[in-house]
DNA sequence: AAAAACATTAATCATTTGATTAAACAATTT
DNA sequence: AAATTGTTTAATCAAATGATTAATGTTTTT
């Protein structure tokens, strides 16, 4: 655990925060980790965040802007097709998460812990609802059978594409690679899950 | 949060703990939550399991023993086609996730916050390792290009099958849907994933 | 029935932990 | 330079928390 050096004492901290609260999650966290990750001293923290459970929202609504921002763009294009899309999105959010693999773990048990709290704090909904994305979708007619159904298709993209980074201490033990390993894995699946999708999308 | 009656004291306890600790996860328990849920003494909890942390190395054992029995039979079965082993696997794990929908979560959680705790407590690897399961993934020939990946294989099925679960608050507040809503999708999705994978399988 | 082993409780301990306070220090303003 | 405002620290608090103890009750064994 290696401490922040640099920036004011409240970047520091917030530093430090996002670190140590990413990584353990809230309950695990002590203030004292804070404090001693980012080299202050601990009273600091309640001085600039009041307490610790304030600084937690900080990092958990930071957190959760990293699965938003960047997408509204690529889905309301509407000079790219609907593979293309795909392609951005797995792009987009594989190479976010080999930068804060920690993150997708975070945001979800933290909104195990407490529902309520972060309800519309993303605003995915909006985002989705009335995009060209969705209406692209809608459109896709399958040789056979009946319209693929867009919520199945969310949940498939991102299981394919967040679950791994969720699951990485489990996949590690299980096939044996090691951290770059992993990366050369997701770096394959940013090719790979598009194709799969279109698979499963078109053959039905 | 409803109060175990039933059982001696020992396995209240246990019942309770299993409960509380795979809902909120080991640091965010108080061992006091524990001996209220299961209506006993504190004391009583140290008495029988010795401190927090046995008791909670008994509940992550049992858990992570809920993703491998009955796996290892339907692996090894010589007269199942991989066909039917992949609808076969997707039916018991969502059977058991419908049952135990906190328990991916918990368990994977577990394995970040202590990696090497729980390495090899699972015994997965052996269980495929040299399985029916996996020469019959290996004879797969694609009508174009190379062979499946036998890892990106399982990584997809696990995606497709877990994820929901671990991402169920979100996807609640994304599509709007309650819990019996939740488990029909997951119904439907039973005979879905294989479809899906065998799409993606064959067509690559 | 006496003794021994097991089960249960209330009270209490020792630490840990989030937070505060009061004083010292530093920068900025007047 | 004096006053003011903002920053940082060491010391301390109060509450929470995991664990233990000593006493009491209950069951089992002899």
């Amino acid at each position: 655990m290696d401490k922040i050096t640099a920036g004011s004492a409240e970047e520091r901290i917030k530093e430090a925060a996002r670190k140590v609260f990413t990584e353990k999650g809230y309950a695990a966290t002590r203030t004292r980790d804070i404090a001693e990750a980012s080299g202050i001293n601990l009273a600091l923290l309640n001085y600039y965040f009041r307490s610790k459970e304030k600084l937690f929202d900080i990092i958990m609504k930071e957190n959760i802007q990293l699965f938003v921002q960047g997408v509204r763009e690529i889905l309301s294009d509407a000079d790219t097709s609907l593979k293309q899309k795909i392609a951005l999105l797995v792009d987009y959010y594989i190479n976010m998460l080999l930068k804060h693999p920690h993150v997708p773990m975070f945001v979800l048990s933290g909104m195990r812990q407490d529902p309520e709290k972060f309800v519309q704090e993303a605003g995915f909904k909006k985002i989705m609802h009335g995009s060209i994305f969705l209406k692209q979708l809608m459109e896709i007619k399958p040789k056979k059978k009946q319209n693929i159904n867009p919520m199945h298709f969310m949940i498939n993209l991102l299981s394919l594409t967040v679950f791994p980074f969720i699951a990485y201490p489990m996949m590690q033990q299980l096939f044996e690679f090691n951290s770059p390993e992993f990366a050369a894995i997701m770096e394959e699946r940013k090719t790979l899950i598009p194709v799969w999708i279109d698979q499963m999308m078109n053959q039905q």
